[in-house]
DNA sequence: TCCTATGATTAGAA
DNA sequence: TTCTAATCATAGGA
């Protein structure tokens, strides 16, 4: 049996089965029988599928001739229903089933971020928010920037949709006027649309894409921390050098006493372990260039120190009389320097401690003596300085103390705390 | 524009 | 995990 005969016998069957058709304008039902009545319609109906079947064959003309005689034919109606469903059936049901795709997850991501980046929330600041006196004119710029790739966005992706609705219109209108000659029902044509959607919205994706590509290029121009490089604020720069050089025999800062800095100086905790990893390698590196900075903060932690004690002194002669003399010459309980920096800062600052003072200030007074007297003043020359000399640094490379950094091994020395390190 | 200083990052070691 | 050492990239001054 050949297509043609087969077509011919399935539409006729569909029929005599008393399908409903569309437009109302259902088949006459058979009543249960078939007299001379449904033999003549069977008959009506074979001449139609004849006539649409042999169309092909026939020159333009004559085809158009008989497209009309058919459209206008009563029958008409019911075999496009039919025809309809039998399309429904067979090759249409197929991309039906392609249809019920999920949303691409690519696109999802890619929405979801252009939704994040394009948000009316401001993008993070950089990290270092030391010397950022200028940051919000950056990012007022990386806004207009940004601002500017969205209208970008927004502007080719309207006349995407613009063209895809135009399309769209196109194709329906084409269908809708195909459908008076062939069988092509509305859920064709609903199908159609959304064909032509999806392959909208792929184009769709790659300006996603290339959007995403412009705002991460952005980001990374405008965001990188390395390229916001900002100088510390001077006042940050000394209060970590006086550290440095008050504890140049062990210039590892415990995680206390880098919390502590860090809010002293506004920054990080992650910066102050930067700054003092770069001041380390650097200041082995060249000694002889950080002396007289060394020096500098020798005098100045040396100065603040005296001050502070004599205060302290006063303090305690006022309130209590009757502290004991608890420092002799020789076996005096001697902080370090760094640490007497780190007192001082309790002293003035907001980790006062008055019990520590109370029992250590003779001690300290006594260590001020001490230090004074080994570095011969505060206005040794270059590399006189025994208090910040290099002697600290062994002869591989490294630190003394630094085989046990205070903040690996004793991560308990804090600010305040008092040790006996006499190098300085 | 060049040079130096400096904050940040990275790989590898301990 | 922290540190060192090397390196990058930028700031800022001459």
């Amino acid at each position: 049996m050949d297509d043609q005969s087969r077509m011919l016998q399935t539409l006729a069957g569909v029929n005599l089965a008393g399908h409903s058709v569309q437009g109302g304008m259902a088949l006459p039902p058979p009543h249960g029988h078939e007299g001379a009545d449904g033999d003549g319609r069977k008959q009506d109906i074979g001449d139609i599928l004849h006539q649409i079947m042999t169309i092909t064959d026939q020159s333009l003309d004559e085809a158009q001739a008989k497209k009309h005689a058919l459209n206008c034919h009563r029958m008409k109606p019911a075999l496009f229903s039919v025809l309809c469903e039998i399309k429904e059936k067979t090759g249409l049901s197929i991309r039906g089933a392609q249809e019920e795709d999920p949303p691409d997850p690519q696109l999802m991501r890619l929405d979801n971020m252009l939704l994040a980046e394009g948000g009316p929330p401001p993008p993070p600041p950089p990290p270092a928010s030391a010397g950022s006196s200028d940051n919000s004119i950056e990012h007022s710029d990386y806004r207009a920037k940004l601002t500017q790739i969205r209208q970008i966005y927004h502007t080719e992706l309207e006349k995407y949709e613009q063209a895809c609705n135009e399309f769209t219109t196109h194709v329906m209108n084409l269908l809708r006027e195909q459908s008076r000659t062939r069988p092509i029902s509305p859920k064709e044509i609903e199908r159609m649309v959304g064909i032509i959607h999806r392959k909208f919205s792929s184009i769709q994706m790659q300006l996603k894409q290339s959007t995403c590509e412009a705002v991460m290029i952005l980001r990374s121009r405008f965001l990188d921390a390395r390229r916001k490089r900002r100088n510390f604020s001077k006042q940050a720069t000394e209060i970590l050098n006086e550290y440095f050089y008050s504890h140049l025999s062990n210039p590892y800062p415990s995680e206390e006493a880098k919390e502590e800095l860090a809010k002293k100086c506004s920054i990080t905790v992650s910066q102050v372990s930067n700054w003092f990893g770069n001041k380390r390698i650097r200041y082995k590196k060249n000694i002889g260039k950080f002396q007289e900075e060394a020096n500098l903060y020798a005098a100045k932690t040396a100065v603040t120190a005296a001050h502070a004690v004599a205060a302290a002194v006063q303090n305690n002669q006022t309130n209590s009389p009757t502290t004991p003399n608890s420092g002799s010459s020789g076996s005096f309980n001697l902080p370090n320097s760094g640490d007497m920096f780190m007192n001082m800062q309790s002293l003035n600052g907001d980790s006062y401690q008055g019990s520590q003072v109370g029992a250590n200030v003779q001690s300290q007074v006594d260590t001020l003596r001490h230090v004074i007297n080994q570095t011969g003043g505060y206005s040794d020359g270059l590399g006189g300085n025994s208090l910040y000399s290099p002697h600290n640094l062994n002869a591989n490379g490294g630190w003394q103390d630094a085989t046990t950094p205070s903040s690996v091994t004793s991560p308990t020395e804090g600010p305040g705390s008092v040790h006996s390190d006499t190098s300085n």
